[in-house]
Formats: C-alpha cells, sequence, structure tokens
DNA sequence: AAAAAAAACATACACTCTGCATGTAAAGTG
DNA sequence: CACTTTACATGCAGAGTGTATGTTTTTTTT
C-alpha cells in the first residue's frame, strides 16, 4: 500500500508530529499525565510506539511539546485579542478578560496550571511562558503603575499572574465565574492605585 | 527475634505507619513523587512493600498522608506564631510572613504546591487547607477589610493565597525573598485600601 | 490458658509500562 | 544507481504497581 504514499520526509515528520500531539493532548487532558501510558497515545495516533520515541526522547518530551503548543495558543489568543485599549488599566482588565477566555479552553487549565508544573518543573513552564507571551503582564503593569524598582516589579507580575491562573484554575473546575472576575479586577484596580497619595 | 519485641498493635501500627511516611516524605521532596518507587520507599523504612499496601491503600493514599501531615505541620507552625498583633493589618502581614517562614522548610512547597495538586487534585488539596488552617486568610481579611459579599471575599482569599503560593515557591526555588516580600506586602496594603475612598 | 479470630506483616506473582536495541523500508544525495 | 540518512517497526530487558496468598504476632473468646 504505497502508491499513495509518496510524501516527502518533511511532511511524514509533520504529519506523524501532529498526529501524536493531538492524541497525546486529548488523552493527557482526559486521564492525566501520569495515569496515560504510551501504547494508548500511539494507538490513538495510529501509530508505533517505534515511532513515537523516534521523534520524542521520552514521554515526558512529548509532553512538553503538547503543553508548548498549548502556550502558544494561549499567547496567539492574547495576541490577537489585544486591541488598542483607551487607557493602560483599560488594556490591564481586558487583557486578563482574554485570558481567562483563552483558559475556558478543554483541559488547557490542567495542561498549563496543573500536570504542567509538576512535570516539567515550575522553571520550565517560566521559560515557556517567557518565549511565548511573557512579559505582557509586566509590560502592562509598567505601563498602568507609578514606576517601581524593576526587581520587585518582576515578583509583583508573577504573584498576579499567580492569582490570575487560581482563579482560571476554579472557573476550568466549575466555579462560578463572576465572583472571581470580580476579586481580580478588585486586584488590579487596588494595585495600579499604589503609590498615590 | 521476638523476645524485645512485645509491642500493642496499636504501637505497631503507629511505628510502621510513621517510618513509612517519613522515608515516603524524604524521598518525594528528593526525587518527586513519580520517580520514587515503592520499593526504594520500603526499603528506606527498613519495612516491606506488604506492609505499605497494609496501612495504604496504593502510592497515592501514602502521599496523601505525606502531604496530609505536612499541611498539619504549616497549620500548627501558623496557630503557633499567631500573637495577637496591634491591628488586623499587622495581622494580615506578620500571618503571611509566618507562612513564609513556615513554607521554607526542606521540601515542604514541592509536596504542598507542586506534586500535591497534580497528584491528588486542587479540590483535594483546598479541602485538606480547609480542614487544617484553612479560612485563616479569609478572616484575616473580613476583618481588614470593608464588608464585601461574602462571595467574592471567598474567591479574593482563593486569588490571594495563589499569589502567597507563588511567592513561596519562588523563593524555595532560590529567589530572592526581598522582592517578593515586598511585593506581597504592597498586594495587601493595596487590597486593604480597597472600597474606600 | 487453649482455641479461635483478627490484625500485621511477608512473599510471590501477574500485569503493565518505559526505554532501548536492533531490523527494515522509504526518502534524499552525489 | 549506489549510498547515506531518515523514518519508522518490532522485540526485548528491566522496573514498578497492585494483589493474592501465606505466615506470624496480637487480641479476643471460651
Amino acid at each position: 500500500m504505497q502508491q499513495a504514499g509518496r510524501r516527502t520526509n518533511e511532511a511524514r515528520t509533520a504529519a506523524t508530529r501532529a498526529a501524536l500531539i493531538a492524541a497525546a493532548r486529548a488523552l493527557f487532558v482526559e486521564k492525566g499525565y501520569a495515569e496515560t501510558g504510551t501504547p494508548e497515545i500511539v494507538a490513538a495516533a495510529k501509530v508505533t510506539r517505534g515511532a513515537l520515541y523516534h521523534h520524542f526522547a521520552d514521554k515526558a518530551d512529548l509532553f512538553r511539546a503538547v503543553v508548548a503548543a498549548e502556550a502558544q495558543a494561549v499567547a496567539e489568543a492574547i495576541d490577537r485579542a489585544t486591541t488598542d485599549a483607551a487607557s493602560p488599566r483599560k488594556a490591564l482588565i481586558e487583557g486578563t478578560g482574554t485570558y481567562f477566555a483563552a483558559m475556558t479552553e478543554s483541559g488547557r487549565a490542567r495542561l498549563l496550571l496543573l500536570d504542567g508544573p509538576a512535570v516539567l518543573g515550575p522553571h520550565a513552564m517560566a521559560e515557556l511562558d517567557r518565549s511565548t507571551g511573557g512579559g505582557t503582564l509586566r509590560a502592562g503593569l509598567a505601563a498602568a503603575m507609578r514606576p517601581i524598582d524593576p526587581v520587585e516589579l518582576d515578583a509583583l507580575a508573577d504573584c498576579l499572574s499567580a492569582a490570575f491562573d487560581r482563579a482560571a484554575l476554579a472557573i476550568a473546575g466549575g466555579a462560578d465565574p463572576a465572583p472571581y472576575c470580580a476579586a481580580i479586577t478588585r486586584l488590579i484596580d487596588a494595585t495600579l492605585r499604589t503609590g498615590r497619595p
């Protein structure tokens, strides 16, 4: 059965990797990283384990690819929705709104906020954020706040993004979004008022 | 070798469970939950796998016991350090300070903030918090803030505690504590000023 | 205190999964 | 068209998990 199959190597690789990442993503979301076996993944992707271990170093490396794609998707969604807001404050509020919206996608919160940090480590996740959409929040704060020590600004953006993440996780877990949105808005406004008399 | 061994069943159980939990804690901290095998744990605890599976349903159940003990230790440290502060604001600031101090203990941040949520789920972790020290932050906020909608207060406490957790994790990961403490203090003060003209 | 029951382990096994080593077919190269 | 490289496929060795079954120690019963 090779008459219809005359694909370039590049195309073959792209197709196999895409199939593996898609199948893995679905299973990781449904059952979690630890409870998903590579046999199950390759069966869903309709390839063999040999193909998997040819394209990825190990199971964690495949997971890394899944998480990276997810982070990329979130970053693109935010970039796409970044309309020129009236004020820096408006930009921040709308930015977190689109972040929340992007985070409602299927198992995104689980991948990026639960299994990701545990499997890849917080350091790798932070670097991933930095290489994709990272710095957006920091820049927004810098634009909307009074000038503060850059190092403290880093820490503040980190802590605030953790608060956003918790809200996204709670909402993804079925919590009512309204109080979380209210709390986050309050947190942002409070922070922006910081330093002014 | 049973001449020196004439222990009551209760004592036997307590000793075995304690040995397992201590050995498992050390290994979970050092290598993470997934990379630690039960053979390794029982060897360190000087018992057999039979004893482990007699006292715990499975590996995750042992991990649950480890995490529960850790959460209990944190709660007790906070309770112990809860001095009668001058103002509700002071109480909040000092409370987060003791929380940070408690979180610097060896692999505590990894257990409670990384592997715990991933292995046991955020829901189980939230219930654990609630059954041990939970509600402390919420109560502190309620005492120091203007009255707000109780449901939003829940969400706000949740988001703020996520910010604290991120700071604790960063510090445990080797980050300079100073900017994180400054950012957290700023966040608390900003939140407290909320609602006032 | 002997016998019976229950608890606390110990041992052995069946199963699954992971990663690698080795083999084969398809694509690219000169 | 020979040759190399890439992309897979297959089989295997090791390790780990949970359970079933056996043994010993404590507790209860008579």
